[in-house]
DNA sequence: TACCTATGTGTTATGAGATAACATAACACT
DNA sequence: AGTGTTATGTTATCTCATAACACATAGGTA
């Protein structure tokens, strides 16, 4: 689980209860608003990534969708982690390849990540994206997702 | 290279003649400052970057690696553009996983692109990650390279 | 010179990550 | 019920990247 070193995890703790069943609820509540549906397998990758202490992979969650232990086809998902990602209810961690789920309330299709080289933890933070999209602007762009990624170390994980 | 659309590709062109030549020998030259070997697959690699339009995959680069049209072997790529990323002499695009040559003069590790997702053009532009990076100070984080990719439409690519 | 150690390269094989293509099923509207 | 749309199941395959080990070359040093 996202722990390579011998340091505290500082990374987000995973959902489990009644914080998980609240988190899956609003998501419902979420999808219906957009008219989308959390079908069973959507809903089951969303509970895995909410549960997780950390980033996962495509394939964890292959081998960990099953609730007996069977292993899910690649596309199934695959699908899941696109219906979540477009609905900003997961995002992909690109210099990981790996996914976690959102946790900035209503941060659409942008995201922006503090990834620690030691221990994995991915926190997610607020974009404050201004001065990029003034440049992107000024190159005659027209932007529709950001993401960010800061590699580093971990409060718990610098050498002191 | 890089255009799946009809328009215009409003990316960087590549070098070829002489400006590709100077591009090399500032590379030579810094690479010696640096103690760094410039050796002939790095530099091939290199130069294939640096006379493409757009961004490169690594399978296009193992392909277009031998002057007689032999590809080279995976890893003969893979380690050169750990080196060339390594020096500052590329970046990896990863939300394309493909590569491009760095284009701003002395940008250390961090980097941030506009990337089209119709034409596929990926322009480099000087990033200023201030916000970003104060916000990872208030985590407690030490950031030691960033990268911010951009996905949206280039103005040539625009509806209008 | 002869040796040693770092670093870089060549080669085979394989591991990890992601998608194409097509059949089937469930929904939602009339 | 009939029809279009959206989602799922399944097989196979494709793309991307690295492990592991043998060999070669550069540079330092006794």
């Amino acid at each position: 689980m996202g722990s390579d070193c011998h340091h505290a995890d500082g990374a987000h703790p995973g959902l489990s209860g009644s914080g998980l069943g609240r988190a899956l609820d609003k998501a419902e509540e979420r999808c219906a608003h957009a008219q989308a549906r959390l079908t069973p397998p959507r809903k089951r990758v969303l509970e895995l990534l909410l549960q997780s202490d950390g980033p996962l992979k495509a394939y964890d969650l292959i081998a960990a969708f099953g609730t007996e232990g069977q292993p899910a086809k690649p596309p199934t998902v695959y699908r899941a982690l696109d219906f979540l990602e477009r609905l900003g209810f997961a995002h992909r961690i690109e210099s990981l390849n790996a996914y976690v789920p959102c946790r900035i309330d209503g941060a659409g299709h942008s995201a922006a990540f503090l990834i620690c080289d030691c221990c994995g933890a991915a926190a997610e933070f607020e974009p404050d994206f201004g001065p990029q999209l003034a440049a992107a602007e000024r190159a005659g762009y027209a932007v529709r997702a950001v993401t960010l990624e800061a590699r580093g170390l971990c409060g718990a994980c610098q050498p002191s």
